[in-house]
RNA sequence: GCCCCCGUAGCUCAGCGGAUAGAGCGAGAGACUUCUAAUCUCUUGGUCGCAGGUUCGAGUCCUGCCGGGGGCACCA
């Protein structure tokens, strides 16, 4: 019982209980274990109380009679019942121990790998070509990252997709004016932003480049070479911008994963074709049309997704079609998962309403459009900069990390490239710890001060804990042995304990829900918890047997911090 | 007008239908000759927006309302 959560095996003997004292086939699930924060419970059960309904005896003897036919051997002592009829479990020290001593050999520490793997594809970041990423990219890549992340642990297959804007009209007029400026592969575009403003002012204020850059569109659309060469000089130019960002932010997102609306053209007019074929499209206004049931416009009419303008164009509810046919038609996947902003929850819910009436999603897909809220400034309205102007991503992540070099500078006598390196790491583990930490649904507020707190629920504090559990390590000249013995003498080390086996039910949490945060919350829990313990157990002064103990406490400490951040995609550095 | 999301301590946020709703910040008081004080321990602080309903039990589920944000036909 090494792998897999306590609460599982807890819910498995409640249920024998129910079935022998009750005769009552119930799901672990419906044995409705939970962690409890009572004083001396470690889980509840609340399960008493629904029974007693249901077999019409009070909650309290139904609770007794489950109690008495429990079996608790080896795992937890003898249960005891309070209140309405809730059952109070508590592990015994000896099954914790062991299964701390256990967790020191596992690579995994006790997360189990799913026996049903999906094959996820998974569309987050998503940037445009020819202009620089801004705080606008930063939740969809943070959190599809982390995503990315967690269901691979979990045991999927995941395979993620970058959804480049890089098609459409706006890139006759690019093309056109970097055909003006003479660019070529050793001049680069700096600043991809100037040179989109520059672009726009050109095409706004010449009527002749204008009606160039219409042609060069048809041009572009007809698969002309010359123009299409010219393309892909911006798309590779942008990538490097891209990829420049990926790094500094730990992103494992590579060219190879670019599917951008360019990819999906060539599907379109299929895609539109099979539509029509299964009678599911409409002519409106000139336009090709799917109404998916149930979604209105202002005047209470069916909203339409258009499928192909009246102009003969495609335009992104087309591309997103094409890539549910895709991904679930080509590429097999079960699970579609977009990481895109909350304002277009109504387009991915008809997206997928299409999609099912055509038949590309079935009962056995998935598709979930993993929503997120806006980042907001401190005076509540969209974080911007003074100017009104999005920031600049790059700009963003190198205040963030001079910030913490700042704080890291103060105490730290380590060399220069160390000091970097750690303030590379608190600097953007502190923005993506922000990210993730709070539920994405929610809009959250950007603070400097919070966010590189070394107080609470920032990275920065996680960080510190996980370097606090090494250093001790360090210095006390061993190394961490499997077999070794523990032994729980203070409350908070029996409390430290009781955190590090819950990392299974996190992970489970985390994937479930596409929550990072729930993983979050509990990394915090246990760096929590490691310092009470660090405060009121010393380590390297203690009797023998106790300190050999309390070093697999540091140790497991620091491989649940470790492997937890990691899932989060942030860095925990082995000193600060 | 219709639809979606949000409303929990002064602030920023957790909270899985279960017991007396939790953290951090802030405010107040303590704790470093001791493993990293980037810390810990106390104290303070709540009609969970409002009103109904379902339930043995509601911050959590349902309905209505009030606030805030967003979306609603050829931009993505």
């Amino acid at each position: 019982m090494l792998h897999g959560d306590v609460g599982l095996e807890l819910a498995a003997r409640v249920a024998a209980a129910v079935k022998s004292s009750l005769d009552l086939d119930i799901t672990p699930a419906e044995a409705l274990i939970r962690p409890s924060s009572r004083p001396g419970a470690d889980y509840q059960c609340n399960a008493a109380m629904g029974l007693g309904k249901k077999v019409g005896r009070p909650p309290r003897e139904v609770a007794a009679a489950i109690v008495g036919a429990l079996d608790g051997t080896g795992l937890i002592v003898e249960p005891e019942i309070a209140g309405p009829g809730f059952i109070n479990l508590t592990l015994t020290d000896t099954w914790l121990t062991t299964q701390l001593e256990g967790l020191l050999t596992d690579p995994r520490l006790g997360v189990p790998e799913t026996g049903h793997p999906r094959r996820i594809a998974i569309d987050y970041s998503s940037p445009n070509v020819a202009k620089e990423m801004h705080v606008g990219h930063v939740r969809s890549t943070i959190i599809g990252d982390a995503l990315v992340r967690l269901r691979r642990f979990h045991g999927d297959e995941v395979i993620p997709h970058n959804h480049l804007g890089d098609w459409g009209t706006p890139f006759g007029m690019l093309i056109e004016h970097l055909i003006d400026e003479g660019f070529s592969a050793d001049h680069s575009i700096s600043d991809l932003n100037t040179f989109y403003q520059a672009a726009r002012k050109k095409f706004d204020a010449d009527p002749d480049f204008a009606e160039r850059a219409r042609l060069r569109v048809v041009k572009l659309q007809s698969g002309d070479e010359e123009t299409l060469r010219r393309w892909r000089e911006l798309v590779d130019e942008s990538m490097r911008h891209f990829m420049k960002v990926y790094k500094t932010l730990g992103i494992g997102l590579t060219p190879e994963d670019n599917y951008g609306e360019s990819f999906y053209n060539p599907f379109l007019a299929d895609t539109v074709a099979e539509l029509e074929r299964k009678g599911l499209t409409e002519i409106s206004d000139g336009a090709v049309c799917v109404f998916p049931k149930g979604f209105f416009n202002r005047e209470g009419d069916p909203l339409p997704l258009i499928v192909r303008k009246s102009d003969g164009g495609y335009g992104y509810m087309s591309t997103d079609l094409a890539t549910v046919r895709y991904w679930t038609g080509e590429r097999g996947a079960t699970d579609l998962v977009y990481v895109v902003g909350t304002p277009q929850s109504q387009h991915f819910a008809m997206v997928f309403a299409a999609s099912r009436d055509a038949g590309w999603l079935t009962p056995g897909h998935t598709a979930v459009h993993v929503n997120f809220g806006s980042i907001l400034g401190e005076d509540g309205k969209m974080f911007r900069t003074r100017s009104g102007d999005s920031i600049k991503l790059i700009d963003l992540l190198s205040e963030a990390v001079d910030r913490a070099a700042a704080v890291v500078g103060e105490r730290t006598d380590l060399s220069e490239e160390e000091r970097a390196s750690i303030a590379h790491a608190v600097g953007i583990g502190a923005v993506k710890y922000a990210d993730l930490s709070s539920d994405r649904e929610k809009d959250y507020v950007f603070s400097w001060e919070k966010m590189l707190a070394t107080d609470g629920n920032t990275a920065a504090y996680l960080q510190y804990a996980n370097a606090r559990t090494l250093s001790i390590i360090r210095k006390s000249g061993e190394t961490v042995q499997p077999g070794a013995t523990v032994i729980l003498t203070e409350k908070a080390e029996r409390d430290l304990a009781l955190q590090l086996i819950q990392l299974p039910a996190a992970i489970q949490a985390a994937v479930d829900g596409y929550t990072p945060h729930k993983l979050a919350t509990y990394l915090y829990d246990t760096a929590s918890a490691f310092t009470s313990f660090f405060e009121k157990c010393p380590v390297l002064k203690a009797e023998p047997e106790i300190r050999k103990s309390r070093l697999v406490f540091c140790a497991l400490t620091s491989k649940v911090l470790t492997l937890g951040l990691d899932l989060l995609g942030i860095e925990a550095p082995t000193r600060l």
